[in-house]
DNA sequence: GCCAACGTTGGC
DNA sequence: GCCAACGTTGGC
């Protein structure tokens, strides 16, 4: 344990959401929201199950669940702002490994939870950055456990719902492998035909994604352009 | 700073 | 199950 207490996935605690605009005159009035102390203890839906989420998206993320060949590796990226995670900080902890805590989406923590495997490759991601880009490479030194940061009413990614006994959140430990010869930013990517299927350009914002062998090695290629 | 995209909540 | 409100992400 390294004490640390950082997100990786930020949650943005201080800013405020502008105000919404006005609704169109058609839409008709709806009652108040409840309070957020009601609403905070409120009871969370269900999470999507992996199969479900597969099916619901339909593109080719559904894949990254199903059952592996031997010996089979799979590919992630990662997203992490450098100002509260950067690959810097990554190559200096202790055995250049640290817990991937702070994922708080359903659809991220699936592949997290039960995508990523140990010895997979995953690249990393600066977001809110300048480059935004992909920096690095880790793999997954441990498979998801619970991310226990939910636990704590202290930290920022507190969850009342999850518990030890059932938890709602996961992590998995990374560790740094190489550096990218050079960043290869959005631009880079966005440009790349073959990357214009990639999870990072199409699913949300999601914080975790998977990557396809195809598009791993197009990556690579790019850093070394 | 702006705002599109998207997720979640919860009244109905 | 719909959908308005609202919160967040994250590129621009």
């Amino acid at each position: 344990m390294d004490g640390e207490r950082s997100m990786k996935r930020r949650v943005v605690s201080a800013k405020k959401s502008a105000p919404r605009k006005k609704l169109p005159a058609k839409k008709k009035p709806v009652a108040k929201r409840p309070a957020p102390a009601k609403r905070a203890a409120a009871k969370p839906k269900l999470a999507a199950e992996p199969s479900q989420f597969a099916t619901a998206a339909g593109g080719p993320w559904g894949k990254c669940f199903l059952p592996r060949k031997a010996g089979e590796r799979r590919y992630w990226l990662v997203k992490s702002e450098p100002e509260v995670f950067s690959w810097d900080d990554l190559t200096a902890a202790t055995d250049r490994t640290t817990h991937w805590d702070g994922v708080r989406n359903f659809a991220a923590r699936n592949f997290l939870r039960d995508g990523m495997k140990h010895g997979d490759q995953v690249f990393f991601y600066h977001s809110m950055a300048n480059p935004q880009a992909i920096v690095g490479i880790c793999e997954v030194a441990r498979e998801a456990y619970p991310d226990y940061t939910a636990f704590d009413p202290a930290h920022p990614g507190f969850d009342a719902e999850s518990s030890p006994a059932k938890p709602t959140w996961f992590m998995v430990d990374l560790r740094a492998v190489d550096k990218m010869p050079s960043p290869v930013t959005l631009p880079m990517i966005k440009r790349a035909k073959a990357l214009a299927q990639m999870a990072l350009l199409r699913i949300g914002r999601l914080s975790v994604t998977p990557v396809t062998e195809r598009e791993w090695r197009a990556v690579r290629a790019l850093a070394k352009e």
